[in-house]
DNA sequence: CCACATTAGAAGGTAAACCTTATTTTCACA
DNA sequence: TGTGAAAATAAGGTTTACCTTCTAATGTGG
């Protein structure tokens, strides 16, 4: 047993539910098994397991959601991921698309008290790197809540909020485009239906397809 | 497979044997065993796994003995451990007696990018806080070479460098008796055979056994 | 030199997470 | 309302790292 008394893996398939469900929906099978890199049997095998301990619920062919002890561990490794990612990319100068495969084999091995340590020397901070909330009281969300770029308006003017997609891929492919947590952007263009966006950047342009932008949060700007 | 391509177990048998054995002799299975907190039976199959494995030489009743490659994994495991102790001391100001223990969780879930950085970023410190060696160039000691406190004469000022003892109890009953790395202390009294030594400190006075005082490595003071 | 503790090995077992292949059940929707 | 995809279950297998109990070999100290 690690720190937390659950092991790495059930420490993910909660992570994964708690990313991919929140507390609303129920998650399935399927989609579970995909991100979790497992056959579907796998992971069917597991979360019965978890059923049968009490830390997930099952409906029969609707999918598995977190009872209220898996929702605190999986809030809790969000929270230890999220604040290595911090220290990875602020202290330690890596990459933050790579940070986050980092942060995920840290925050199985990291005690209570080596946490809430890190905590106090990183200040406190709110988001991690991407833009995600630090859950840090009982019943904090675990993503944002902003509108996503997909909607904006043309001429609209957004600040760049959190990115959803976690992948190391995409998120450096964002990176190279210019685009950043915290960077105001304004729409240029956007065709109809699924065409791509154009945007304003502080300084350049940048044409990123709608499925992308519907990752990515956003707040008005006045 | 974790990192280093070996798993947790794998590198905690590598870990002890060159604490226990370093390149010199072989490690008898019941002191491993001890170590590792397993039976001797367990032990026994794990080591043949690594010698199966070309990682450790077996000499039948003498012992097991790290080979070329399975010392570079041992050390790297040691120099994870000990760079991962120096930040929780130094950074997150956390006890280093139990420090130890957490930093053995952490040192088998640290990527090598991650573990250069944190070397940066500690500006490549030369020490864990017991005062032992963290190895960086290939062929690093893993132990330091001091003369013990035990071999000291009456009268002699010396300086603490290293302690050899890693049981947190130990460590912090050290602290307690006002012990610490790079201390200096002189011998105000030793009794014969295996009486305890009376030490006179920069401040004060400590009492301590001479089995204790065979753990701790010290330098000669000018 | 021989007894006894240590070491080795043999046999069988458990639990966690995985896997494959195959079959059955159910839901949604066309 | 029937059917096909998705979900569930069944059955059997693997690897790693543990465990216990028992027996056999060995090397050293008295
Ligand atoms: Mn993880
Ligand atoms: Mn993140
Ligand atoms: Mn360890
Ligand atoms: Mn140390």
């Amino acid at each position: 047993m690690k720190p937390g008394g659950h092991s790495e893996a059930v420490e993910m398939y909660l992570k994964s539910l708690a990313v991919l469900g929140g507390a609303r929906q129920p998650v399935a099978v399927a989609q579970l098994a995909e991100k979790l890199q497992v056959t579907t049997v796998s992971a069917n095998e597991m979360l019965h397991r978890l059923s049968r301990d009490g830390l997930v619920t099952h409906q029969p062919y609707r999918g598995f959601q977190l009872t209220e002890a898996g929702r605190e561990t999986a809030w809790d490794v969000i929270r230890r991921e999220r604040l290595w990612e911090r220290f990875l990319v602020d202290q330690l100068k890596l990459d933050p698309a790579r940070a986050i495969g980092w942060a995920c084999q840290l925050e199985h091995a990291t005690a209570p008290e080596v946490i809430e340590a890190l905590d106090g020397f990183l200040q406190y901070p709110a988001t991690c790197p991407q833009g995600q909330p630090i859950p840090r009281s009982a019943d904090d969300a675990v993503h944002g809540e902003g509108r996503m770029l997909s909607e904006a308006e043309i001429g609209e003017r957004v600040r760049l909020t959190a990115f959803d997609d976690e992948d190391p891929e995409v998120l450096t492919y964002l990176q190279r485009q210019g685009l950043a947590i915290g960077q105001v952007v304004s729409v240029v263009e956007m065709g109809p239906r699924r065409s791509p966006l154009t945007l304003r950047l502080e300084n350049g342009q940048a044409v990123i397809g709608r499925d992308l932008a519907l990752t990515i949060q956003t707040e008005r700007v006045a």
